[in-house]
DNA sequence: TTGAAAGCGATACCAT
DNA sequence: ATGGTATCGCTTTCAA
């Protein structure tokens, strides 16, 4: 049997309503009472009982976050920022890696106050799964018009960085990325580098259009591989993902090709790892941090009850890096 | 405000507790009854409260899974087939992918029944991170004496490959897998190998030891290609694990090998994902079902206070596959 | 400033 | 077979 705060009261010799007083701050306890009952509670190593609590205040501080797809681990480093910063917020998190409809059950019954969903992508979500009266936000690229949803603008990151390679002379840009149709998340890279391309057309410049298998280290390490022992050869590379990437500079490195004087490279990644490249690669995406930041805003918001936009995109920026080298520096 | 029991007995025309009983499928109540206040039940869209509940029984029926290294996404497939076996005796999982004292503190306000930790491997848990009075079951090298373990025989696994290969007659047989010293698992697995050749020591055998860099594909790639091109050819190859036989594969696939009639090949994997190779690879290991199935029953017995062996080892099995021929069908 | 008491939703025991 | 009621641990009025 665990530690109440009727022990406490016990032990300090107050009643158990001044006890709870004290231990949630409030005004109304002298300090030194306070005190006295927050160092005897330590010393019980006194835990309160999340249960109680929310049955009485219907709300429980915490929130959930659905994350059905584990393969893909991006989102791993995102959840943890958020995460943290709840929990300054003094919200707990609670995570489940099941399908959204037995997730958001499980969610119910604890009387969560707010829900997270980390999109899919690939697939639709059904909208009678979302049988809830818990406010839900979702993140990844709007399907529905009945929750708010936050995602990055993957297109004008991709087209940022096409167009900054093309500022400092590339005209021989290639895209190395998942160019198949299933993932809308790809398709809309995509998008952004040929109308970079399209617009900025110059006689010299062509598409390259590199498709690779999947979005692991090999598929970019085989991409890059075909690509740069092709005669036609590029000035410039743009990967569509932190794996790839890794993939293309072991294949840079392998075929004694320097980053930048002989190749330029620019990495999307909202998702960055703490792993580090050889070179410090230049990236465009939208920071985790921001992106965290921005979630955490929009639950507290949303729990609060305030008004929030029902859609919210986050702009990408470029950072700095030492793997891009102007045009004019080769031959 | 959301639906409770007392809602359901106004409508239904009986007491709440009548409803409780009904609901939870008492035998005290008659049949027309309980059928009448569950069919309202679910037209009034009832959840039950956890709350509520757990502050009567001092149970959550809940258990949380502590998973900290995210970074292998390895459990995954383990943990969803424990979330679902666990939801057959009714259950409900939380995840937390935070260090192991926050996730148990964590856990600890919400009365949970129990706790499984999934090993780091990597550096040591600090005794100190594990105060609470819930039961704790780890999943990993047994380290502590303080709380049960479950762990698999990884080392056997090797071993039992390794001497299933020269059974059907082969002597040069080479192992490819993490080598560094810095991963226990890794090291298991390494010890297995040399067990086996060093017992069964022919002239003509030798030992072939192909370190990679890491765990993934790529790596798995690159040992596979340098082993297969060097002219002291191997007749097998035992990988250590899933991932790096998907490299290995692509390695023979790009090298004309053909398998099993040019090579054999057994993959180490207790983490059989859906993904097909394209041969049907022999697997050796403690398949995923039987450590779900394991953990759950334990989990099940720690949380009716029944004794329990305090560690527990899975062995392997070799899985049949059509990457292994008899050294015979080779010149 | 502190204490007493009501009540959150569900269970379980004791009466009918 | 059903109803009444105490209870779980805590927060929150309302009194003192």
């Amino acid at each position: 049997m665990s530690v109440t705060i009727k022990d406490i009261a016990k032990q300090a010799g107050v009643s158990y309503s001044t006890v709870s007083k004290a231990l949630r701050d409030s005004p109304l306890v002298k300090s030194p009472t306070k005190k006295k009952i927050i160092k005897i509670a330590e010393e019980l190593g006194y835990q309160p009982n999340i249960a109680a609590r929310s049955l009485v205040q219907k709300k429980s501080y915490t929130i959930g976050v659905i994350w059905p797809s584990v393969k893909r681990m991006a989102p791993a480093v995102l959840i943890t920022k958020i995460t943290d910063l709840l929990e300054e917020h003094s919200y707990s998190t609670l995570l489940s890696i099941n399908k959204i409809d037995s997730a958001i059950a499980t969610f119910n019954r604890f009387q969560i106050d707010a829900i997270v969903v980390f999109g899919d992508n690939r697939g639709t979500i059904h909208h009678s799964s979302f049988k809830t009266k818990v406010p839900i936000l979702y993140y990844g690229i709007k399907e529905h018009t009945l929750f708010p949803t936050i995602d990055v603008n993957r297109r004008f990151a991709i087209k940022m960085a096409t167009e900054y390679l093309q500022r400092i002379g590339h005209q021989r840009i290639a895209y190395i990325g998942d160019l198949t149709d299933e993932d809308p998340l790809q398709i809309e890279k995509r998008l952004g580098y040929l109308e970079a391309m399209n617009v900025n057309q110059t006689e010299n410049s062509k598409h390259f259009l590199v498709p690779t298998n999947g979005l692991d280290i090999h598929d970019g390490y085989q991409a890059a591989k075909s690509l740069l022992s092709d005669k036609q050869s590029v000035t410039a590379i743009i990967s569509g993902s932190y794996d790839l990437t890794r993939g293309i500079l072991r294949a840079t490195t392998e075929l004694g090709l320097k980053i930048p004087s002989d190749l330029s490279i620019i990495s999307y990644d909202n998702i960055t790892l703490t792993e580090e490249f050889d070179v410090q690669v230049t990236r465009v995406g939208v920071p985790i941090p921001r992106i965290a930041q921005k979630i955490c805003e929009t639950l507290l918001s949303i729990i609060e009850e305030d008004e929030i936009e029902n859609s919210i995109i986050l702009e990408p920026e470029l950072s700095s890096g030492d793997s891009c080298a102007t045009i004019k520096s080769r031959t």
